[in-house]
RNA sequence: GCCGGCAUAGCUCAAAGGUAGAGCAACGGUUUUGUAAACCGUAGGUUGUAAGUUCGAUUCUUAUUGCCGGCUCCA
């Protein structure tokens, strides 16, 4: 067998097995679930049913116990079933009630069972396997894999079924990738964007706020600043018109909207003093106001598309455990739009939106991937519209030639979507852009547009997010860029530093007032400190992409000696042309240095 | 919401059934520096919140809030 990436999975779902097999002779009341592979490693999911819960000790022990195991030297061997009812019985018998389940579901799919055995054909475990997996255990080396973390997990990932305990863990074909995986780790977790939140001093969460409230401190509000104002001229680029919306409605809007009955449990409530007051409920979505903004006019197909923006904020009440960071919040900026068209014309909107999303994700440099979820179990609407409506986004995506996987079934219960998912720095993706189909809203707000032949017909409505929210993309931002913005969102992007305060304050001053007015967020470092200290606090620490060092050589001759983020001394520049270069970067929102060459 | 872990100074962390200590940051002073951490000093804390056990709790117990790793859900 070849140790290559292909082969990478067998051997971590080979590496699962042993690890099943350390737990139950460590923990004999330990039963199986399922231990698959993933893209980094592989888990395993116990029940320990005897309550015991696995503590970080558990861990080395189960790792010391496994590499005892591989050392000797037990082969893997396939066997078919021939008695499937048999073997139920005998699982049920065992208690292994999981692979029970899995088995009676598996019956008639040929299940093989994968013995571990010893040099005298001892049986020492067994699991009901598909396979493939590795010859033997000398594939395993006993230093290249590592237990990470336990996690609960449920069986089948169904709330309503017990809770299991899961093992992370990973494996390589050798020690060395296996250290190579664990620094990228722990440098993933450097850019992780809630340490470098407090560190670059860009926002916060506070218990007496609530959870998943944010303070946006200066240094973020002004990377929010930037993006909002490249969103909005974009918008207006894009034929959109932007608009504003109140922060709370009466329920009545929600019962018309669907939302009263669809997502109450993610809506806050507005305490009523009195029983005959009206129910007032904080907005969880912008979409009814927009659809009442479109209801303010008649329109004919003349009129349409029409694209609505707002950067609206919403609220939305979330289960405890699933907050975290500016990824997961209950208070969100969004910045949606959507746009009324007709049936004609949503293929070409569907098509600029995605332009939209690609020439905003290439400004940062960031990649993405595409998923299109389609229609679920319970839905809204007639088939031939969704039929219709997947055909549209696929030959949208099919056009321009764009890789996309399929989520069956997980479509919203109003439309097909398509989701752009981006990868922050710990490798968990997240959904940023979406854009959803909606055959609900027209209809439950009978909203109208006349046609050429004089009918009035409903619009079809698209909702859409570019960013998704503002709290999820600068968590996301703040991550790929580890915190060293590029100079056009830096929160300071020049800090000023003279050499001496006594004899070069007065000179600073002025070149600092001059980038001032120049629009460039400069900042002039006048403490009692070394020069050394200054610098090296404005790059590293504070990541400010630009020192300006001035002394008596750059009075006497009108210049800034200049000094850049990760790279170094770049050289001397007249203030004006340093001030023009800068200019031109934060233009052309560049992401790299211009003092980089490459 | 569920499983598990955590909560000590602004930040990173230490100690301990007898009311806590360091580094960095802050503040004061000295220094005025030629390219990625000058020196000296000062101050800073009801140990997340509430209750219980105890002569005594920050440490033990319970509840609660928040955070972290997952599951479920999601922008």
């Amino acid at each position: 067998m070849e140790k290559n990436q292909e082969t990478l999975r067998t051997l971590r779902h080979s590496t699962s097995h042993i690890m099943a097999q350390a737990v139950q002779k460590l923990f004999p009341s330990a039963k199986l679930a399922i231990g698959p592979a993933t893209d980094d490693g592989f888990y395993y999911d116990f029940d320990l049913t005897d309550g015991h819960a696995f503590t970080n000790d558990d861990l080395e022990k189960i790792e010391a116990e496994m590499k005892a195991i591989v050392k000797q030297n037990l082969t893997f061997e396939k066997i078919y079933l021939d008695d499937v009812d048999a073997k139920i019985k005998e699982f049920k018998d065992e208690g292994e009630i999981y692979k029970a389940e899995l088995l009676e579901e598996h019956k008639n799919d040929k299940p093989t069972l994968y013995l571990t055995k010893d040099k005298d054909g001892n049986i020492l475990f067994n699991d009901l396997c598909a396979g493939p997996h590795v010859p033997n255990t000398s594939y395993i080396k006993a230093n290249a894999f590592k237990l990470l973390k336990v996690a609960g997990a449920y069986w089948r990932g169904n709330e309503k079924n017990k809770m299991l305990q899961r093992i992370y863990a990973t494996a390589y074909w050798s020690k060395e990738d296996l250290a190579d995986y664990l620094h990228m780790m722990e440098e993933a977790e450097k850019r992780d964007h809630r340490k470098l939140g407090a560190k670059l001093d860009l926002f916060s969460v506070r218990e007496e706020v609530g959870a998943g409230f944010v303070l946006w401190h200066p240094n973020l509000a002004v990377v929010r600043e930037e993006i909002e104002n490249y969103w909005r001229t974009e918008h207006r680029k894009r034929g959109y018109v932007i608009v504003n919306t109140p922060q709370i409605a009466k329920s009545k809007l929600w019962e018309i909207s669907g939302h009263m009955d669809h997502y109450k449990e993610n809506m806050f409530f507005i305490q009523k003093d009195d029983e005959k007051d009206d129910q007032y409920v904080v907005k969880p979505m912008n979409c009814p106001f927009h659809i009442l903004i479109y209801q303010a006019n008649r329109h004919s197909y003349r009129s349409l598309p029409l694209r609505m923006a707002e950067l609206g904020t919403v609220y939305r009440k979330e289960k405890s455990g699933a907050l975290g960071g500016l990824t997961r919040v209950q208070g969100f900026t969004q910045d949606d739009a959507h746009i009324f068209c007709t049936p004609e014309q949503l293929v070409d909107e569907i098509n600029l939106i995605i332009d939209f999303v690609s020439d905003t994700m290439k400004i940062f440099e960031m990649s993405f991937e595409v998923e299109l979820s389609t229609r679920p179990e319970s839905y809204v609407g007639t088939i031939e519209n969704w039929d219709l409506a997947e055909k549209g986004l696929k030959e949208a995506m099919d056009k321009r030639g764009m890789k996309y996987d399929i989520n069956e079934g997980d479509g919203a219960f109003y439309g097909p979507k398509i989701d752009f998912k981006v990868k922050d720095a710990i490798g968990r993706t997240w959904q940023c852009a979406t854009i959803q189909l909606d055959f609900n809203l027209p209809e439950r707000f009978d909203i109208k547009y006349q046609d050429k032949d004089g009918q009035l017909k409903t619009p079809v409505m698209l909702h859409r997010v570019i960013f998704g929210s503002m709290e999820r993309f600068h968590g996301i931002l703040i991550e790929h860029y580890a915190g060293a913005f590029p100079t056009w969102l830096a929160p300071t992007q020049v800090a000023i530093v003279p050499i001496s305060n006594d004899k070069h304050t007065d000179y600073a001053e002025k070149i600092y007032k001059k980038m001032r007015d120049a629009g460039i967020r400069a900042s002039l470092d006048d403490r009692s400190e070394s020069m050394n200290y200054k610098i090296r606090e404005s790059l590293q620490d504070k990541k400010i992409p630009y020192v300006c060092v001035v002394g008596d050589k750059e009075i006497e001759t009108n210049t800034v000696a200049v000094r850049a983020r990760g790279i170094g001394q770049v050289g001397t520049f007249s203030v004006d042309e340093f001030i023009s270069t800068i200019e031109n970067e934060i233009k052309t929102r560049a992401n790299k240095s211009f003092a980089k060459k490459d």
